[in-house]
RNA sequence: GCAUCUUUAGCUCAGUGGAUAGAGCGUUCGGCUCCGAACCGAAAGGCCGUCAGUUCGAUUCUGAUAAGAUGCACCA
C-alpha cells in the first residue's frame, strides 16, 4: 500500500482536485511530532479565493480519514496526518522481510542498456587517489543502475594509446633496461617518463623524436608496437592488483588503442558531412556558432587526438550497444573537452547526442598542492589501501581481539572506510586528501555503517533466528524510534532511484547512515533478547530488516558487510 | 578576457519554494554489572557570501556582484 498516495486519494474526493496534484503538494513534516505526512494549502488560497488555514479547516471537517490514519490535524495553512505506527511498521518491515535482498529491486530499467565508461586511468602511471573517484563512483553507479534494471556496460577506457608512449619508448631507450622494467614496474617505467621531461627541456628535439614514435605505433610498426605491448601488459598487472582489492570488475577494457583502427572511418565521415575544417595546418571541427573552441581532429603532424579517439569511441558503443545512456565518470576539468565532442556528435546528425552524459566530480589534491604524478606528488592507492586494513587491523587487536578471521575482516572494513569516504559527500566538491579523514572509522564512515550491520548481526544469532517470522504483534513497535527506523526503511527505494537519475550514489550512503543512526538510537532505547516473548519477536523484525537493508545498500556501493567486525 | 563549478556551524559537508535550517568531526559534560562503547545522550556553536528581482512566502528559483577552484589548439 502507498501511503501516499491514498492520503492523495482522500484528499482530492473531499477538495474535489486532481489526486496527481495533491499527491506532489503532500510533504513529509520537518518534525515528526508535526504528523507523518502534511498537505500544505497555501497553493491553494489562489484557485480556492480563500485564506489558507480557512481551506485546511474545511478539508479535515469533509475528509473520509483512510484507515491507517489515526489523526489529521490543522495547523495553520498546514493539514498534518499521523498514522498508525503498528500498521505503517506491518506494511514496511512485512515488505522487506519478505524481498529480502531484493528489497528496493526494480523492473524500471528493464530493457535498457547504460554503457559507463569509468575509472580509465592512463598505462604506465602509477594508480592513485587521483583515480580512485571515478572507479568507485562509476561502480557504485553501475550497481545501482543494475539493480534498477539495467543492463550495464561498464568500460575501462584505459589511456593505453597516444604520444605519452612515443615519450617511454623514447625514454627506455635512452635510459631504460629490461631487467629494471620487469623487476620494478610501473615505478621503473614512471621514473624514466620524469626523466623525459627533465631531458626535454633542454632538448626539445626528444619531443618530436617521440610523436615520430607515437606516428610509428599508429602505422603499426612492429617494434613500436611490441614495446607498447610490454608497458600495457606489465601496468595491467598492477591495475589487476588494486582492483581486486576494490572489488571493482569492468566488461570490457577497450581502451583508446582499441579505437586506432577505427579512427580513420570517422575522419571521412566528419569530412563527407564537411563538419571538418583545416586550421593552422591542424584538422578541426569548427564550434564557433556554439560559442565554443574548436574541436581538435587530427594534428598538423598526421596525429590524432583524445576527442578523435572518445567521437570514435562513442559511435562503436551506440552501435555495439544501442545505450539508452552513455555515462562519462571524469573530473570537472574535462567538461570543456566533452561539451565539444558531445557537440561534433549532433552535428554529424546523430540525435543520440543527448544521450552523451558527462557526470563529473571534484578535483582531488594533496595537501602539498595539485596530485602530479611527474612530480611524484602523489598517494599511491596501494599504499592507501593497505594503509587502511594495517589501521583495522589495530582497531580489531584493541577492541576484538578474539574475532575470527581477522585478516579478511579488516580488509573489508579498511577498503570500506576508504570506498565510503570518497561517496559521502557530493561528487562535485572538490576533495583535498586528507589520512585522518581516510582513516577515521567513526561517525559518518563506512565503519560505522559496517559496525551497525554486525551489531544486529550479532542480535540475531544471540536469539537464534536466522529468518524472522513475520507473525508478530507490530501494533508493539509504536514507539519514536522504532517508527523513525521504519520510515527510514520504507525510503530506501525512493532514495535508490533518486541516486540513480541524478547518478549521485552519495544519496544511498546519506540515507544508511540515517538508517543507521535510527537504528543505533532504537537499539539503545529499547531493550530486544531481555524482553517479552511478544515484544522481543516485533523488535527483532526491525533488526532483521535494517540489517537486511544495510547490507544490501552497502553492495551497491561496492562495499562489504561482514556479520563480525 | 570567455566558460564551468563551488560558497550553509570552528572544520568537513547534507538539505528544502513553506512550520524551529540538519549531521559528523572538534570542544565541554554525561552514559558500559545490561543484546557489540567502531555506540548513545546533552550543551555550546548560524545575517544559509553580498545586492536586487519573481512570490502570499526565498537559504532554495532568476539576474547581477564578490571570493575560491578549474578549463580554454595540436597532452589525456
Amino acid at each position: 500500500m502507498d501511503f501516499k498516495f491514498e492520503i492523495a486519494k482522500a484528499i482530492a474526493t473531499a477538495t474535489g482536485l486532481e489526486t496527481a496534484e495533491v499527491t506532489s503538494g503532500i510533504e513529509i513534516p520537518p518534525n515528526t511530532e508535526m504528523g507523518d505526512y502534511a498537505f500544505p494549502c497555501f497553493r491553494l488560497a489562489k484557485t480556492l479565493r480563500k485564506a489558507p488555514p480557512l481551506i485546511a479547516a474545511d478539508m479535515v471537517a469533509n475528509i473520509v480519514k483512510p484507515d491507517f490514519i489515526c489523526e489529521i490535524k490543522v495547523e495553520g495553512a498546514y493539514v498534518n496526518f499521523f498514522t498508525n505506527k503498528g500498521m505503517f511498521a506491518k506494511e514496511i518491515l512485512e515488505n522487506v522481510i519478505n524481498e529480502k535482498e531484493n528489497y528496493g529491486k526494480s523492473t524500471l530499467g528493464n530493457g535498457k542498456t547504460i554503457v559507463i565508461d569509468y575509472s580509465s586511468p592512463n598505462i604506465a602511471k602509477p594508480f592513485h587517489v587521483g583515480h580512485l573517484r571515478s572507479t568507485v563512483i562509476g561502480n557504485a553507479i553501475y550497481k545501482i543502475h543494475q539493480f534498477l534494471g539495467y543492463n550495464c556496460e561498464g568500460i575501462n577506457h584505459l589511456g593505453d594509446w597516444g604520444t605519452q608512449f612515443g615519450k617511454l619508448i623514447v625514454a627506455y631507450k635512452n635510459w631504460g633496461s629490461k631487467q629494471a622494467v620487469e623487476e620494478h614496474g610501473i615505478q621503473e617505467l614512471m621514473r624514466i617518463y620524469v626523466k623525459f621531461h627533465d631531458e626535454a627541456e633542454n632538448k626539445p628535439e626528444l619531443e618530436d623524436e617521440a610523436r615520430s614514435w607515437f606516428v610509428k605505433m599508429q602505422d603499426g610498426d612492429e617494434e613500436a608496437l611490441s614495446l607498447w605491448k610490454w608497458f600495457y601488459e606489465i601496468s595491467m598487472k598492477e591495475f589487476d592488483r588494486v582492483y581486486a582489492m576494490l572489488g571493482v570488475k569492468f566488461d570490457a577494457y577497450t581502451g583508446e588503442s582499441f579505437y586506432n583502427d577505427k579512427m580513420a572511418a570517422v575522419v571521412d565521415e566528419l569530412k563527407e558531412k564537411k563538419l571538418l575544417v583545416e586550421s593552422e595546418g591542424a584538422m578541426i571541427v569548427d564550434l564557433e556558432e556554439e560559442k565554443m573552441p574548436p574541436c581538435l581532429i587530427i594534428r598538423k603532424d598526421g596525429g590524432t587526438l583524445y576527442a578523435t579517439r572518445d567521437i570514435t569511441a562513442a559511435l562503436y558503443r551506440k552501435n555495439k550497444y544501442n545505450f539508452e545512456k552513455c555515462l562519462y565518470l571524469t573530473a570537472l576539468d574535462q567538461n570543456l573537452h566533452f561539451a565539444q565532442w558531445f557537440k561534433v556528435i549532433d552535428k554529424m546528425g546523430y540525435e543520440w547526442s543527448k544521450n552523451l552524459v558527462h557526470v563529473p566530480f571534484g578535483l582531488v589534491s594533496l595537501d602539498t598542492g595539485k596530485l602530479s604524478t611527474r612530480k611524484g606528488n602523489v598517494v599511491l592507492m596501494e599504499e592507501l589501501l593497505n594503509q587502511a586494513v594495517n589501521e583495522t587491523k589495530k582497531i580489531i587487536e584493541e577492541k576484538n581481539p578474539e574475532l575470527p578471521n581477522k585478516e579478511e575482516v579488516a580488509k573489508q572494513v579498511g577498503i570500506g572506510a576508504v570506498i565510503f569516504n570518497d561517496l559521502y559527500n557530493g561528487r562535485i566538491k572538490d576533495v583535498v586528501f586528507s589520512w585522518e579523514r581516510m582513516l577515521s572509522f567513526e561517525g559518518e564512515t563506512g565503519p560505522y555503517i559496517q559496525y551497525t550491520n554486525a551489531r544486529a548481526c550479532s542480535v540475531l544469532k544471540k536469539a537464534g533466528v536466522t529468518c524472522v517470522d513475520t507473525n508478530v504483534d507490530f501494533a508493539l513497535l509504536a514507539d519514536e524510534s522504532s517508527a523513525e527506523v521504519c520510515k527510514l526503511l520504507a525510503d530506501f527505494p525512493n532514495k535508490l532511484q533518486d541516486s540513480a537519475a541524478k547518478y549521485e550514489p552519495s544519496i544511498v550512503s546519506r540515507h544508511l547512515v540515517n538508517i543507521a543512526q535510527a537504528f543505533n538510537k532504537f537499539y539503545h532505547d529499547n531493550p530486544i533478547l531481555s524482553s517479552e516473548e511478544n515484544v522481543k519477536n516485533a523488535r527483532l523484525t526491525i533488526v532483521y530488516a535494517v540489517k537486511t537493508v544495510l547490507t544490501v545498500g552497502l553492495g551497491l556501493l561496492g562495499i562489504n558487510a561482514p556479520e563480525q567486525m
